[in-house]
Order: structure tokens, then sequence, then C-alpha cells
DNA sequence: GATTTTACCGAAAACGTTTTCGATGATGTT
DNA sequence: AACATCATCGAAAACGTTTTCGGTAAAATC
């Protein structure tokens, strides 16, 4: 019931074990008969090489690491998607772990698979996490990071994002293009640079068309585990605040689609009354009723270009070159549907 | 930049690696002063174990495997998060893969869980697999092994399951009680257990109200990543096929919305003219209109407790004790919603 | 003062692999 | 015949930890 080893092999066959590590290998100082002995009697045995001895000799764990705040979201499961059907190709694993949005958590964790000692680090950054040490940790270590989503730009590592200010600035000029001229947004909260990032943009497209920007019409919501929650309480507010607003640029889908439900049972007719962009193209997004007009943002592409990157770095300090950290932009594209149709 | 190791703090303090391992972890033949020093220099430095050499030594990874059919789906993604924060509480890490409902991709990826040398395995089975050695394989090596949602019953191992029976039963009931006299059902794949037992659920409910069963109501759909699409394909059907039906039972609720929405296309009334019942819950469901009325299926629950069962074979295992596989059922509950109101 | 007990420490083996560096004998070259 | 070349193999060290088993000196016991 033991697992099979290169001793056994070796002992089996009257060689040593050296010869048989290289036979598997395929090293050119072993002869063609010894290679197919071995490798038949391996395969017979079903022999596996053991991971930890491997491991401890290479020192590589062919093991990344992936810490996102929330799992349960579309947007954030399409990158997890995107990660592991990429390192799968490269045979390497993804250990995933969920920062809850919290600092105090993401710090734990990154102590955690820094001590299981990980190729690499994929981070999409807590709300409320302001200060790096625990990120410059890894980068000290000379273990390779790629951030995405929610980054720091201070960090000195490579990161994949969208142009967050340029889509909300589309998103908010296509409001501005169906007639409106009193624009809300519902922001996300304060540190995420893409937060800050979609309301800089929000606020360039009005001051670019002439139109006043007015402090009162921008509500922030967390955007966790209550996001639709928080839609609909900023409606209700907003309803309250003003009678004038026309439009809406929604810093989520989720919160979003919240506000349109809290619009509905308020007999506030979207789009007639008050249209609305979301963020992220959501899938939901596209079978709820008005269908919401939103900005979509490749998740899988997203997962997918962070592992490739963090690849390359591994690559590179295997063969002792820099890293070069990389900041990669992703497209976006506006999505046009019923919550904007005038 | 080396990372630091216990040879290094035995020589700065003069004393063996021995004395130094065991200071560190508590052994009670080693003097409160030499345990200060060492804790003391260990935290200074910043000293971190390397789980290779620990993990070659203790034979364990703490770390377990997961692998899913498909990641962007509501429940999974609750399943994984409750399956992660257990293992966090109890010091595991975990793999996730994805097998995309695909037998072969699943063989590979249990292979590669074995050869990590993972401590369990949890898994759901693909739609597509009907043949278990590579599961019998997993239990022959004495790994703990639990299946949840798409189990194989022959499969001699833990599993985490509903009544998916009685849930359909429940629903399908529901569907008699307000009134309708022909109910359709729109089926999950062919193999999976849970879409043979809903079906089944389906079917007895019928009878048990002296409704006939006719086979030409039930439809087929695979669940996969085009839920949503065969949803409106089999709703467009059944309006050809049939002019009578006032009432489906459908596998899962992204298809349901599929049928929904279709439904809304062509001018029927749901749920005045259809009513439908879904299956689990997502989240989205309450947000669309009209809410679907749907059977609650606790995904995070059921990670939770699959993780926990694993754990217990894990520590019998340790402990040389027999591992005692266990059938768990969770509660489901019907939530009534507009879709079924009349 | 001799013996036992206690408290503390360390040598060494083991986990299974990879890789360096020779060693050996056979073959080819002059 | 002397030498170089080549093909093939293996001994041994190394990775960093854990744990067993003794060993030594001090303290306690008689």
């Amino acid at each position: 019931m033991k697992p099979v080893t290169l001793k056994e092999i070796a002992e089996q066959l009257n060689i040593s074990v050296t010869t048989v590590s290289k036979a598997l290998k395929d090293y050119p100082d072993v002869s063609k008969k010894t290679k197919g002995l071995v490798k038949e009697l391996a395969k017979t045995l079903n022999y596996k090489p053991n991971t930890f001895a491997v491991n401890l000799r290479t020192k590589e764990s062919k093991t990344v690491g992936l810490i996102i705040p929330v799992i349960v979201h579309h947007f954030f499961s399409n990158v997890i998607k995107g990660i592991i059907s990429q390192a799968e190709k490269k045979g390497y694993l993804v250990i995933i772990l969920q920062s809850n949005e919290s600092y105090e958590l993401e710090k734990k964790q990154i102590d955690l698979l820094l001590s299981q000692r990980v190729d690499g680090i994929i981070i999409s950054l807590a709300n409320g996490t302001a200060d790096f040490s625990h990120l410059n940790q890894i980068i000290d270590q000379e273990k390779p990071l790629v951030m995405f989503d929610k980054i720091a730009k201070i960090v000195q590592c490579s990161k994949v994002i969208i142009d967050d200010r340029k889509a909300a600035y589309i998103a908010t000029q296509h409001l501005i293009d169906i007639g409106c001229k009193r624009v809300a947004h519902f922001r996300g909260a304060l540190l995420p640079q893409n937060s800050i990032d979609r309301f800089l943009g929000y606020k360039k497209a009005l001051l670019d068309n002439n139109l006043p920007y007015d402090p009162s019409l921008v509500y922030i919501c967390e955007c966790g585990d209550m996001s639709f929650e928080e839609g609909k309480k900023n409606a209700k507010q907003l309803l309250k605040d003003h009678d004038d607003v026309d439009g809406i640029f929604i810093n989520t889908d989720l919160v979003a689609i919240g506000a349109m439900t809290e619009f509905n049972n308020q007999g506030v007719k979207v789009p007639e009354d008050i249209s609305i962009v979301g963020f992220s193209n959501w899938f939901m997004s596209s079978v709820i009723s008005p269908t919401l007009t939103t900005i979509d943002q490749p998740g899988f592409k997203m997962g997918k270009t962070a592992f490739k990157q963090l690849y390359k770095e591994i690559q590179a300090i295997k063969n002792n070159k820099p890293k070069r950290p990389k900041t990669i932009t992703l497209e976006t594209k506006l999505i046009e549907r019923e919550s904007t149709e005038k």
C-alpha cells in the first residue's frame, strides 16, 4: 500500500536510484535499453514522483496563490476560471483564498502563501487595504506578484487592469448622449483605485459636456456582499434627495440591479424616467427586465492574462533574469441595452 | 536573500538543529531559557518552516483538492466558498480544478491531485462520468474522498447531498397545489444521479395526485454553459408541442430563467398562463421579473459540511482508525415567489 | 558517597528526489 | 600499443525538517 519510490524501481531492476531518476527524465547518459525497462516498470507500478521531495530539491512548488475579495461574484469567478485554465496548461496548480474584503485577512493569507512557498501570487486587493507592506514583502522575497482589478498603483509589480477612467467616461457620455441632463453616480468604496478612477471618469465626462459636477449626486456603496441592498438603499435616498435626476452611472451591475428594483417598486420607470448604466456585464444583467446597459469587463481574459504574466516572471526569475513589472490594460466596451433605450 | 533555516538559527545560538526544532514546537525537553532565545531569534529573522521539507517528513501536505464541473455558477461558487472557509479554520489549503463537465479531464485532474499528494479530495462529478475507476483509485490509496451534489451512489465514500427526489416532489406538488393540471419537466442530463432523482420526484408527485405521466412533457437539457439558451430552446419547443401546459418544474434556475425569457418574448404570461418552479435558488432568481419560485439548495453549507467530513476522515486515517464513509443529507426548502403566484 | 532521577541537549537517520562528478569498460584513433 | 573518445552507470551530497535514542551533568534520593 506504500507509494512506489525510485528506490523500489531501482532494486527491482538491480540498478541505482540515480539511473532510474535519469531514465525517467530522459537524460542522454542512459542507454535506450535501460530507459525502456525503467519506464515500463514505472508505468506498471504506477510510479508517481513524490512532489514533496521534488519540491524540496527544486525549490519550486508549481503552485501559485490567488487572493480575491469575494468568490461568489460573477466577475471574480470568471477571473478564477481564467487563471485556472491557463495555469493548467502550464502545469501549475492554484490555491484560492478569499480575503472577504478584509485587510487583516489579506495579510494573513499572504503570510500563509509565502510560508507555503508558492511560486507566485495573484491578488485583487480588499477594499480596506491602504497599507502595502505585506505586498512589498512578497516582492522583497523576489516572488512574482501580479495584481488585477483592484490594484495599488504604488506597488512595484505587474498589473492587469482595464482603463476604468475611460470606461466610466464612455458610460457617462452615453447617458449624456441619449439626453440625460442630471446624471448621478453610485460609486464604490473610497479606497480602491478602480472606484476612484470610475468616479474621475464620470466627473470628467460631465465637465467635458459643460454639465455641472454636483457632489450631492454621488452616492457611495461598499460593493461587498450587500451590493444589491446598497443599490436599493441608495436609490431610495436619491429619490428623496432629488427629483430631477434622469440618469445614473453605477459602479457595479449588482448595485444597479438593486437600484432598478427599488425604482420599479416606487413606480419610477427605467429608462423612461431614469436611465441607468452599470459596470461589469454580469450575466444577470442580460436577463433581467429591463436589461441593463453596462460596461463589459473581461474577467476570464483578465485571469488568463494575469497568470500569463505571472508565469513569465516565474520563468524569468528561474533564469536569473530581471522580472520587469508590466502593466497590461485590457479593452472594455459599452453594451447598450434597454436601461438606456430612449 | 536566502530563506532562514533551522540551521542558521542553530548556528547563531550555538546549539543544535534538533534543539531549535524542538524549541519551536514546545517539546518538554528544552529549557525555558533556550525556548525563549530560539523563539525570539526565529521571530526577528522571520523564520518560516520550509513546507516542502515538513511535508516530506510528515507525509502530509495540509492541502486538499476540489474538482467541480463549473466555477462560474452560483451554486458551485457558494460551495467553493464554504469549503475554503472551513478549510482555513483547520489550517488547510484548497486547490481548485474545473472539470468542465468532461470525464477525461476529471480523470486527469484526479491523477494530478493524487500525484500532488493532497490529503483528501472533494468532488462533484462531471455529467459525462459513468465509469468510476478513477474514483476507486483514490479510495485504494486510502485517501479520503467526499462527493457532493453530483455523486455516484456506487462509490464507497462519503457523500453530501440533498434529497433531490423529495425536493422535486415538493416543487411539483406545489405546482399542483396552485391548480396546475398539465405539468411539464425540463430535466437535466441523463447520467447525473441528481437529475435522475429530480425526475423521479416529479413523476411520483404526478402519480400521487392522479395526474397522468406523459413522457412527451419531459425535456432534456445538459445544464452546462448553455443553460440559459437551453431554457429558451426548450420553452420554444414546448410551445410548439403543447398548448395546454400550465406548469413546469425545471431542473435548474438558469434554465428556468431562459424559459421565462422565451415565454415573455412570445407573450406567454408567467405565472398567469404557465407557472414555473426552478431549482437551486440562484441569487438572480430573486431579482428577475417575475421573481422565480425555486428550491433552495444550500451551497455554502454543503461545502462546509463536505470539508468537515473530509477533515474527520483525514484525522481518522492519521490515527489508523477506519474512516467510515457517511452520507449526509442536507435540508432544502421551497421558496415561493411570483412565478407561481395565482 | 553511591545511586537514581531529572532536565536538557545533540548525533544521526530518515523522508525521496535531483545533480554533480567521477568511474568503468568498450570503442576508435594514431 | 598507447592514447583519446564515448557510452553508460553510480556514489554521494544536498534540500530542511522531524524524531528516536542516547548521552551528560546536575539534582534528588537513600
